[in-house]
DNA sequence: AGTGCGTTCATACGGCCGTTTAATATTGAC
DNA sequence: GTCAATATTAAACGGCCGTATGAACGCACT
């Protein structure tokens, strides 16, 4: 029916699978059952579909980024009494819980990483606005809880942590195996069914983590400074 | 000369420069001046080639981890007494300064980021047992110094601080153009040689950003609470 | 019925890819 | 010098890639 929304879906599942480059227009096509000239109908070429589909990701994710900081704020009636885990977790929560804003797969972070981390071309330049927007209005609140630190600290601050939840997105079950091997876990014969779905990430548990290890990390800073 | 050798090289230069997917095997054979075939002969291919170039990359890396740690704790005279900023340095400056275990280039991590984001095949199965064993070794020496914690959410932490610094090196200038426009800098017409190399990151500066942000994000939990 | 336009289609093109082959060159032990 | 093992070479193969083409189709509008 509605071809061009059948593409993008197709391309959506397949890259978020396999990777931009290891997906070819006609793996796409034929996964969504249209003809292959489509995507150049529709998207110009394969650049432009790459593109659409990191738009079609991470738009949401910083809308709502914007949207949850509003409502801690409405919440707290004011940047000024916002907790700093209030300003972490609407910035983390939408990397870590994508379903929450119609993002699908987990899996498509893993994507955009990998196209982020391709730096030369990084963003594509239509997402890039609300990708800067909702770091810019990240940083002024941050500022106005945490005055001391300058704007380029906090940058890095958000980057950091945006790195830390990125990272083990793409690395969660190497991070389980190697944590399993590092506990004192020598029952050679594994299949001890005491954990539910042992290559599966709580991902609720590991967005709280990110969130108290970044806290930290920025209100670190802080101890001495009185006002809290 | 060397022909394997030489091959390695132009691999190394050229995988980190664009990438694994972007370079052919004639790429990397006519840099190196050396037959296309030569890659079969030595590598068996080009799937062999990009894991020995990792291995390259990774090897030292994950050594020079070991060997820091191990200097940090005779210098402390035992690991009950290390601090955890050694551990955390330890662990953090060979990613950030590869050059001083004789990896070239920075950019090389980026590119280890990316091969290690395709999970999958995760880590070439020559590497990964150094790469466990270097993980295996500083949650142990991690767990003398914050008892408190679980293995689990040592090698949580690590991954965490992982993803801060393999991310900002990817995302790096694009997070100082982010934190030049978030920074009240309303200058339009730049061109004000205040910073020295306006697209360079002072990677010694972030070194002791990421560890700083890290080693909070680490000892934060202990407050207060002693065994839980 | 006929026209125009947006869409879909089957097909083909040129190109670069990774790999293989079979011949040749080099080496080193005897 | 002989000979076998190792290394290098030029050339080619088959395959999949992204893109382009031009014809066919659906359908509203006149």
């Amino acid at each position: 029916m509605n071809t061009r929304e059948q593409i993008l879906e197709a391309a959506w599942e397949l890259y978020s699978d396999r990777g931009f480059e290891d997906v070819s227009v006609r793996d796409v096509t034929t996964a969504a059952g249209v003809n292959l000239a489509s995507v150049s109908y529709y998207f110009g070429g394969k650049e432009g579909l790459m593109q659409e589909t990191v738009k079609r990701c991470m738009n949401p994710i910083n809308s709502y980024r914007i949207q949850l900081l509003e409502q801690e704020i409405a919440k707290y009636g004011g940047e000024e009494k916002l907790p700093l885990r209030s300003i972490l977790e609407a910035f983390m929560r939408p990397l870590v819980m994508p379903e929450e804003c119609g993002v699908q797969s987990g899996l498509m972070l893993r994507l955009v990483a990998r196209y982020l981390i391709e730096s030369d071309y990084a963003i594509p330049s239509v997402s890039r606005d609300l990708y800067t927007e909702a770091f810019q209005v990240f940083v002024k609140t941050l500022l106005v809880r945490l005055p001391h630190l300058t704007p380029e600290t906090l940058v890095k601050h958000i980057v950091f942590a945006s790195g830390s939840v990125v990272y083990y997105h793409g690395l969660g079950k190497l991070a389980l195996q190697l944590s399993r091997s590092s506990s004192g876990s020598s029952n050679a014969s594994g299949s001890d069914a005491s954990e539910q779905n042992a290559d599966e990430i709580d991902r609720e548990q590991m967005l709280c983590d990110v969130i108290e290890f970044a806290m930290h990390g920025f209100g670190g800073d802080t101890h001495g400074a009185d006002d809290a």
